[in-house]
This record gives structure tokens, sequence and C-alpha cells, in this order.
DNA sequence: CGGGAAATTGTGCATCCGTATAATAAAGAG
DNA sequence: CTCTTTATTATACGGATGCACAATTTCCCG
């Protein structure tokens, strides 16, 4: 009598994984890892929660895949900032920082999904090497960027202030997701600019030519 | 039969309460939220799973207070670094940037405890007001010592001055926490303070007049 | 137009979660 | 030394969780 089984459509296993990363970041960029559960991963992208072991072996490998997902996402929205932009390196470092403090990437929802995989992060050796691999690509285009602008540093002097650099836009980006209301508009991509303009001696602020012009918004 | 209770002492409640919130800590540093789990917490601070109910009214009032007494001791480490530390205000910035970059507040398990509560100060009002109020706390403390240096700028740079700082030393905490192996042995402080001093436009490490002096692994 | 591989559903299970509450032990008061 | 208070233990309950596995549907291939 319950001849009745949902019906469904086949999908492509790129197109269900995909569904299924997605579900479970936004979930925890919502709610947190707690959150997350097989069910409402499976709610979230339509499908049943048997599913989720078709296509990741155990819960913890879907997770990893998420994180996976998410770090190499955020590089390469700022990366994606580059591509638009002036030959000027001063232009191109300008707008990369500019990139990385403005949404998409400044973004509470962001910053949770991040911070809920923190701990796993610390106790997984994969995801150590995934965070480590995905900090390390963000600070390489950034010493790159640095190292265009031609001024005349001893190479020794380029890594320590990429990873400086790297650090007040971690920085800004965390407390600027999680405390909007506490910075004026535009304030924190401006302070970034100042920041790594001073960390480098250069005036970064000069060199931002782009629609949503930061300097509008200088106190 | 079974006449065979476990045998116990009286506490004082304030004694019960800090050791139920302090193994609620210990257990999130460790493995993360989920694995602060009302028996383990119980057990790790040497407790039935009951009394926990008798302290706080739900497992998420003392979440909230675990939280809160994660913030507020951590500002509190830091302007301890202030108590024992000569006049001038330079070396009273440097001393409070340094402390803030070595342990015992550059530590995985903080980095992972703070994370760990993250999703919640969204969805918390009063955990946000937490957050809101030691993040304040901490920036203040460090717009106070940098007016201190009696340069001279405008009240309003100050601010953005406090801002930034904050964000590196932040930025740094975060990543020299997670990734304690990527960097040299006294790299994280000595990229603090130059970071700073490069913000303020003046030299921090000419200040640090500490027993470990930071200036020795400058590359 | 079958037939067969496999993608998807549905169900059940052991375990753990937070909470409620009754039973008991400890410790101070008189 | 007993009485009273209450801190603490112990047990039970309903619900949720991750996972295993059998049943069913879809869709491609010949």
């Amino acid at each position: 009598m319950d001849n009745s089984r949902r019906s469904y459509r086949r999908e492509s296993q790129e197109t269900r994984r995909a569904d299924l990363i997605s579900a479970t970041q936004t979930l925890v960029a919502e709610g947190g890892p707690e959150a997350a559960t097989v069910r409402a991963i499976a709610a979230r992208a339509g499908v049943t929660a048997g599913l989720i072991r078709h296509y990741f072996q155990s819960k913890d490998e879907l997770t990893r895949a998420a994180y996976r997902s998410l770090m190499d996402g955020m590089t390469a929205k700022g990366a994606d900032a580059l591509e638009s932009v002036g030959a000027s390196p001063e232009e191109r470092l300008a707008a990369f920082v500019s990139a990385s403090l403005r949404p998409p990437v400044l973004d509470a929802g962001a910053v949770v999904l991040w911070a809920g995989y923190m701990h796993k992060v610390r106790n997984d050796a994969e995801l150590l090497a995934v965070h480590e691999a995905a900090y390390t690509a963000y600070r390489d285009i950034l010493q790159r960027l640095i190292a265009a602008l031609k001024r005349d540093v001893p190479d020794a002097q380029l890594r320590g202030e990429a990873i400086a650099c790297n650090a007040v836009i971690d920085g800004l980006w965390v407390e600027g997701s999680i405390l909007p209301d506490a910075f004026e508009p535009g304030e924190i991509p401006t302070l970034g600019l100042r920041s790594v303009g001073a960390i480098l001696g250069i005036d970064l602020l000069a060199h931002t030519s782009m629609l949503t012009d930061p300097r509008k918004t200088l106190a």
C-alpha cells in the first residue's frame, strides 16, 4: 500500500558531491559544526541521509572535503581580484587587499565556517596539511605582489612582511565579519590598505582606483 | 546490595563552578565543542553529570560562563604584562604586544577554544555582548598605550591605529598558534612588534628590554 | 524494448546527548 | 548526638546521531 517511494533523478558524481559539500558548508556557517548532521546535510542537498555514505566513506571524509573546498575557494576569490586590474604593482596589491576585506570574502558565515573547523585542523593531520597549504598559497600571492613593488629591500625581509600583512588582513577579516556594526562602512578595507601600506613603507590608499573608492569613507 | 555509592567531598560553590568551567574549556580546547559533553565535563571535573545542573541551569549557561571566563582571562593575561614594566610608553606598549604573542596567550588550545565558540557568539545575543566587551576592552588598553606615546596625531586616527594593531596581533596569534612550526622561534613576537611599530611610525623593537630579547631572533 | 549496473531511498540499530528527578551522603547547627 | 539542609550521586527517558544494509528506482546499453 505504501508503495510510495520518493522519486528522484540520478545526478553526476561531481554534482552530488558538490551539492553535499555546499550543504555542509552552509549548515556549518549558519549553526556551527553541530548543526551539520548527516540528516540535515542530506535534507539541505535534497537527498536522503543514506546517500552520503555512497559518496563519502564517512561523515569525517565529507567534512574534510568541505574544509578543503572552503580554503581553496577563499584564496581563489582573492586571486580573482587580480584578473581585471591594472598593471601597476601598487594597484594590484591594493586590489588584492581590498578584495580580501570586502564581501563575499568578508562574511560572517565564512568566518564561522572557518572557525568551526579549527579544532579538526589541530587534530587531523590531513586537514592540517590542507590548512597549511592554503595559508601558504595565500601568503605566497601576497609575497609576490609585495616583491613586485620593486622597493629596495633584502629578500629576507619579504617573508616577514608577507606574514605581517597576512596577519593584519586575517585579523580585520575576523573582527570585521563578527562585529560588522562596530566599524564604519568601508572602514575595514581602508584600514587594511593603510596598515599594509605602513608595514611596507608605501602609500597604498593612493593606488585604489576602484569604483567603490575606500578613500571616500576615510575619517 | 549494591549500597556502593561513590563517596565525595562537598566543595564551595565557587570551587565547583570554577572546576566545571575549567573542565569545559580544557575539553573544548582539546577536542572542539563536540567533545565537551555534560558527561565528559563532569568526568574531567571529577564529579557526576547530574551536578552540572545543580550549578548551571543548563549546559548553555555553563558554555556561556566558560566563554566569559576565557575572554576575561585573555585580556587579563595581556594586561598583567604591564604591571612589572618600566614607565616608558614605548616599553609598555612593546611589553603588551610581546606578551600577547607568547605563551600562555599564544597557545593552540586557546585558539581552538576561542574558535570553538565563534558560531555561538554569532547566534547568542549574550555571548555576542561578551565578545564585543572583551574585544573593546582589549582594544582600549591598546589605544591608551598608543595615545601615551605622545606622537602628534589627531584623536580620530588613534582609533584606526588601535583597530589595525589589534588586527595584526590577532592574525599573528591565530596563525602562530595553529602552525607553530611554520615560523622561526621568536619570529611571531618580533613581527608583531615590527608591524605595530610600522603602523604607528615608531621603532618598537628598540624598546624591548626584556630577558628574552626578540631581537636575538631577528633574521 | 528488456536487462543489468548502480544511484538512491528507506529502515533499523547501537550509542550518545541533555535533562529531569528520586535517592543518598555529607556537613554544619543546636 | 540527632536533625536539617543541601550538595552530590544515580538512574531513567525521549530524542538525535552516525552508520550499516536491504529494497527499490533510474537510466544506459545492447
